[in-house]
DNA sequence: CATTAACTGTGTCCTGCGGACACTGTGTAC
DNA sequence: GTACACAGTGTCCGCAGGACACAGTTAATG
């Protein structure tokens, strides 16, 4: 019933992120604003992992106690979604991407590449039930952009998005998750290299692969980014020629 | 130092994956099998996800004392290791797969999604520091023997397994989790559609993308399955005409 | 100015989790 | 028969997220 904290609104957990602040009018001050425990939270999970973040934790960093948090937060699930959507900051607004669809794509994937390695746990975190934040929203935008002068369908344009932070997620992750150069999928293992070495009879075509030394984990996604749009590139071509 | 269980290994968790069971001679009978223990963990999360997943719950699924558990396991990591290497099934050998290479990766693909929508929190728990176990190296081992034929270099072939498991993940999981047809990906947000339709001014790009209805979940991957293998066509079809 | 109501932060308590550890019971080898 | 290796149990611990009642603080209201 409150006008202010949102932390109440049983409708959707995560309101708080779609709704003005609207500043109380009785009552103390508050020690913190919203933005300043969200990026506590982004500190504890940059350094500690996903894993490592607790309401403790947070409250502790920012000198609070742990049931303090929930006057700033419905739950655990809410702070989540409050740090997410300060971590990736402000999306790149039209005027910022230019030159041809495909220079933007390659410039918007370096801009995620640099927001996602600075918070490795980033990628990781935005799967699942969620409500998105704004700027969340903004980088699905400013994405959703970069495909239009392409002339794919509208729901073929949602899945090269898709496609492509699906793209970026991926290679990030299994690179940020280890010294391991490669390593493939359905794992991120952490010694698959080990295990097909000392298997190499049971994997003759991984025992082949891994014989190549691979390239730097800096540059790791863009062979792959480059596949993804020459895909796109022929996908719309087929589109104009007809299907 | 037993040489049975494996469940005191300190050099790695998860080597009873990679380990030859070895009867103990003394000793009572045990229950179970280190299987009907990882089936019944992987009914567990089939029924209430990976969240739902508790050593109690598997315990009394299976009528033991969660302590039990830690007999046939060495802790949760390792179950959930376990239960994803039975989940997965078996890999198709290279029998299986026939037609062109892009035949057999579109077939592999079916495959793939197959299993995971059985168990749809399959493409999650796979991700992060984890050992593969030996079924789940032969799905990348199959995924390997497919772009072989292509021509590209072994970092490359590497890049298109991951790939192709990236973008199944990427596509199933948003299928899998809840109704909405497609939503974007930062996010798998609840209610995005939703979002963008309250601040359509804010998002005009993806107001315009949200206007079409949108293809069944069902046949979600398809078109980006389609990009992606174009794509490798046109990198290894680069690669042979001098670059 | 006194009162009241709204608000912030604290302390206590509960449940469920993963896991350490000491224990009882059971079966085989010596 | 006895000793030992093993299976399963019960108890305990720390930590997690969170419900709830409370004390302290501030502004609007009489």
């Amino acid at each position: 019933m409150s006008s202010t904290s949102g932390a109440d609104d049983p409708s959707a957990a995560g309101h708080i992120l779609w709704r003005v602040p609207g500043e109380p009018t009785r009552g103390p001050r508050r020690a913190l604003t919203l933005d300043e425990v969200a990026w506590a939270a982004v500190g504890v999970a940059d350094r500690d992992g996903l894993a490592g973040l607790s309401m403790q934790r947070v409250a502790a960093e920012v000198g609070l106690t742990k049931m303090a948090l929930y006057r700033y937060v419905a739950g655990k699930d809410e702070l989540e979604a409050v740090m997410i959507d300060a971590a990736v900051e402000e999306p790149p607004g039209p005027e910022t991407l230019t030159g041809t669809w495909r220079e933007q794509a390659e410039e918007f994937a370096r801009m995620v590449s640099d927001v996602w390695t600075r918070h490795p746990w980033l990628p990781w975190a935005a799967v699942g039930e969620r409500v998105m934040g704004p700027r969340e929203v903004g980088w699905v935008e400013a994405a959703t952009r970069i495909f239009e002068p392409l002339g794919l369908a509208a729901d073929e344009r949602m899945d090269a998005v898709t496609m492509l932070f699906g793209h970026l997620r991926t290679t990030l992750a299994t690179a940020s998750a280890g010294t391991r150069p490669w390593t493939a999928d359905p794992a991120g293992g952490s010694t698959m290299r080990d295990l097909v070495a000392a298997h190499a009879d049971r994997y003759p075509a991984l025992t082949a692969v891994m014989a190549d030394p691979g390239r730097p984990v800096s540059s790791r996604w863009e062979f792959g980014l480059g596949c993804l749009l020459d895909g796109f590139e022929s996908a719309a071509r087929r589109r104009e020629t007809g299907r």
